[in-house]
Formats: C-alpha cells, sequence, structure tokens
DNA sequence: ATATCTTAATGAACACCGTTCTCCCGGTGA
DNA sequence: TCACCGGGAGAACGGTGTTCATTAAGATAT
C-alpha cells in the first residue's frame, strides 16, 4: 500500500502461489510490552463495554491492538483469562481478624463488599458463579472466613457449610440483579446504541402484570409484588443475609433463646 | 401447551417483560411430527451426553437426523429452546397446599425434589441458573413457594425473599456439586470417551491437599477438610437448607425460643 | 562486527458456532 | 387439476477459540 504510484509501472499484483512479502509496513510503534496484567485489564475493559456475550478473545485483542494469537503467550485459554479475573476479583480484599463477638456484623461487612465488588464490573456474578475459591491465591479468604464462623462458635458441620451457603447466596443475588438490569436494558434501549437502565419503566410494567393476575389464582404473589420488584436492592440482600446470618446463630451454644442483640437488621447499608 | 399441568393452576398472560414467542405449532402433523416437543427432547438427549458446551443446535439436528435451519421453525432461536428446556423441568412439579404446621418439611421437600430434577440432567442448573420462573408457565409454581411461606406466618418481607433464597440455594448447590463432578471427570478420563466420575480418587488428592497446608495458616481449613469434601452431598445439601429454614424460623411471631420441634438435623445423620 | 539464540508477535488457517436466506418438495383447499 | 403454502434442505455470512509456521527484534557470544 505503500507504492502506489501513478507514474510508474505499477507492479503486478503477486501470483497465488508465491508467497506475499509484508515489506516491512506498519510495524512497531515502540508499544509497551504485553503483560499478563494487561491482559486481565483489556479483558475487563471488553467486559464492562460489551458484557460477557461480548468478551471474545479477538475483541480483547482488538483493545490491545494486538493479534488474537499473542495473547495465547499470556493466558493459555479463554477459560484461563476468566479465572484470572475472577482471581483478581478478591486483590485487596482485606478480611477481619476474628472476633467472637461480632462475628455477624463481620460477615454482614464480608458479604457487602463481596456484593459490591461483584458490581464494580458486569457481568462479573456469572464469572464468579462459574469457579470455585479454592485456589492457591483464594483459600487464604476461605480459611479467614471460616475462621470467622469457628471462633464465633459454630459447629464443625454448620461452619464447613456456612461459607458455601453465604457465597453462593452473594453471588446469586448479583447475578439476579445482573439479570434484572439486562433484561431492562433489553427492554428500553432497542438496539441502540446505549441501551439505558430504563429500571423504572419495567418495575411498574411488572407491578402492573403483578396487579393484572386473576386474584383468586396468585393472592400471594400480588401481595408481594411491590416488595419483589423493590427498588432498593441493598435491603432485599440484607434481608436474606439476615435470614442466614440467624439461621446460624441459631447453632450457637449459648443461643437457647433466638437471635442475640446482634441479628436485628443491619443499620442500613450505604 | 396442549396438555398443560392438570394439577397447577391455569398459565396466566405471558408477561411483557418475556420475549413473544412466534408460537406457531398448530397444525396437525400428518407425516414426521417434528415439532417444538422433539426438539427439546433431542436438546435433553444432547445436553446429558455432551454437556452444555457441547449443545449446539447442529447437534440437535443431528440427533433428529434433520437440518439445522429446520430447528428454527420451531424454537426461534437457541436462547429460546433454553428457556423451553428450564420450564420443561418443572413439568409435573406436585406443589404442596400449604399447611402450616408442616411448612418447614414442606420446603424440605420442595427443595429436595427441585435438587432432584435438576440433578436429573447433566448441566441444568447452569440453565437454571441463567433463568428467573417469572413466566406465564412457571408463576404458579412461584406463588404455591409463597403461600407456603406467607401462611406460615413468616412476615411479608421475609416470605418475599425467602422464595429467591432457597430457588437460589438449590441452583447454587447443584450447580457446584457440578462443577465437582466434572473437574472429577476431566481428572480421571482424559480424553477417553467414557469419562468416569473417579470421584473418591479427587477427593483423597483435595484431602492431602488440605492436609499438605501450614497448619498454623489454614487450621481452619484443615480442621473441616474432612467436612467440606464430604461425599455425602444429600447432607450437605440438608445442612444448607436446615440453616435458612431455622433463620426463616426465628421471623415467626411466636418463636420467641429458638427452633422449633421441627428444625432439627435432618433424619439422615453421618 | 558478526553470527547465533531467544522471545514475542504475527497472519493465516481450522473447525466449529448461531442465524438467515433461497430454493424446492409434497400435501391441501378450491 | 392446480395454485398455494408450510416445512425441510442446503448454502452462506459473520463470528468464535485455538494452533501453526513464520518473522521481527533484542540479547548474547565469538
Amino acid at each position: 500500500m505503500t507504492d502506489a504510484a501513478a507514474g510508474t509501472p505499477a507492479s503486478p499484483p503477486p501470483s497465488p502461489w508465491e508467497r506475499e512479502r509484508p515489506a516491512r509496513v506498519h510495524v512497531a510503534p515502540a508499544r509497551t510490552p504485553l503483560s499478563r496484567e494487561r491482559v486481565v485489564e483489556a479483558a475487563f475493559a471488553v467486559l464492562d463495554r460489551q458484557g460477557l456475550e461480548g468478551l471474545s478473545m479477538r475483541q480483547v485483542a482488538a483493545e490491545l491492538g494486538v493479534a488474537v494469537s499473542a495473547l495465547y503467550a499470556h493466558v493459555g485459554s479463554k477459560d484461563d483469562l476468566l479465572e484470572l479475573m475472577y482471581t483478581r476479583l478478591y486483590d485487596g480484599f482485606e478480611m477481619p481478624e476474628p472476633d467472637p463477638r461480632r462475628w455477624q456484623e463481620q460477615v454482614r461487612e464480608y458479604a457487602r463488599s463481596g456484593r459490591r465488588r461483584l458490581l464494580s464490573h458486569r457481568d462479573m456474578a456469572r464469572i464468579s458463579m462459574a469457579h470455585v475459591p479454592f485456589t492457591a491465591e483464594l483459600l487464604p479468604h476461605v480459611e479467614a472466613l471460616l475462621a470467622v464462623f469457628r471462633t464465633a462458635g459454630l459447629p464443625d458441620r454448620i461452619a464447613a457449610e456456612a461459607g458455601d451457603l453465604i457465597s453462593t447466596y452473594i453471588d446469586g443475588f448479583v447475578l439476579e440483579e445482573g439479570m434484572w438490569r439486562d433484561r431492562a436494558a433489553r427492554h428500553g434501549g432497542d438496539g441502540s446504541s446505549l441501551a439505558r437502565p430504563d429500571w423504572p419503566e419495567m418495575a411498574d410494567e411488572m407491578q402492573n402484570y403483578f396487579a393484572s393476575l386473576p386474584p383468586e389464582d396468585f393472592p400471594h404473589l400480588r401481595a408481594l409484588a411491590g416488595l419483589i420488584v423493590s427498588d432498593s436492592s441493598d435491603e432485599r440482600f440484607d434481608i436474606g443475609l439476615e435470614i442466614i446470618l440467624r439461621g446460624l446463630a441459631s447453632y450457637l451454644p449459648d443461643s437457647a433463646a433466638g437471635p442475640d442483640q446482634d441479628a436485628g437488621r443491619a443499620p442500613d447499608a450505604t
């Protein structure tokens, strides 16, 4: 493409059997070296912009201005890349020093910050759901969480399940949040470049739909409609969390009489 | 659609947020009746044989000995097909008549049979996790579940969350089960046509791994290792379920004194 | 300075994927 | 009898993850 001069007889196009020599066009503007970290970073950029469906190796490569195959020198496979993204979610995740008197508040804090991290990247809950934290980098976090439960005095069988239980709850809750968000986006932004959430309108439609159900067949759904499509996801998250915490607390040896003083509603998350 | 579940309440009109399906199945088949039902059936066959990654329109078509494009006369899209599979999971799912005195046992039964259904098809939990039961066919089930919670006397805010909570728990638990199963299969059956689970060997390896962790850094993980990789998934499922049930029970107006007589450990003991 | 080795990036290729389009066959209603 | 039309066939389009041989560039050794 360099020599398209008009005056000189143009070279014929190369015959198919002779290998075309690129003649060193468009090379090397002294770019920063590609690294695993940069690949993961670009993957997050693509994920946030296009969602998990749009997260392809080619898109990541395009984000970096690099060939697709160059990525495989740093990540091994797409699954590998997703696992790196999953692991990176927990970078700098501070785990509490177990304090038996504050264990419920500590779990609350863990769960809320976990949800916050999941919400910080689009479709991140879907990625998290597909992975298990039993890798070398993540085991310390699991240990710290189990420490909270066990030093709180929970029986071993309960403590062992508690970790899975709240982790699954966090992932599942945020995943469902994302599904509603996507649905609302598809609802409002029809093919437009920018799909605005349009959540209030959709919540209204759902309310109307629930209200239109035959009252004799769906009394409870109608009664709870307002709470189910509640616009305050934070509150819903805290309620589910509290249910689990109360269930765990009931296994404390000294909890012969219901929830302790710390098991009330959370003081409204920010 | 011709044979709706007889025992369950009638399906309401489709909600506005669920995508409209062509639903052009009305012609009486004269010859080979390639029907929506047969497509879904073939999809399940492929799913069970090849897993979710191997479930492609082309594979389904091959299963039926038919061209790929023929499928689109009956299902509209792959997402549509997945939703049909998700919906079919609940076919013939009998929901209990709410009985305030047996509500915990009713929830236990619901959860266990839900898990059983999820386990009846490979990777089904992943499909279930990606969907929401607020479609016309599934709303009656949601209603019935909420009925159990509400007639049990749970406050509305709690009952509204309880449905999501245990549904998420069931899906999440089975999804994790499947992940371990896959990992074990990849572990033992290396490329072979038949990947045997080989679970005991992998459980041993995990035990060894946990045991090899530095005791001063991972005391709790080491202490709980045996319970975490327990070979009895049924028991683990029941324990997590019991935690949730106890948490819910704590919101009952008359539960000033901890768990009631029905909230003990599941009958199956270690 | 020259030759060699190493590393990372390239572009083409492969085998798939979901979806759509056109074409054609065969049974049905008039 | 004949036009019609729905359902299946087959090819095609643009996209996917991954692999391969080749090349450009830098470092090292002679």
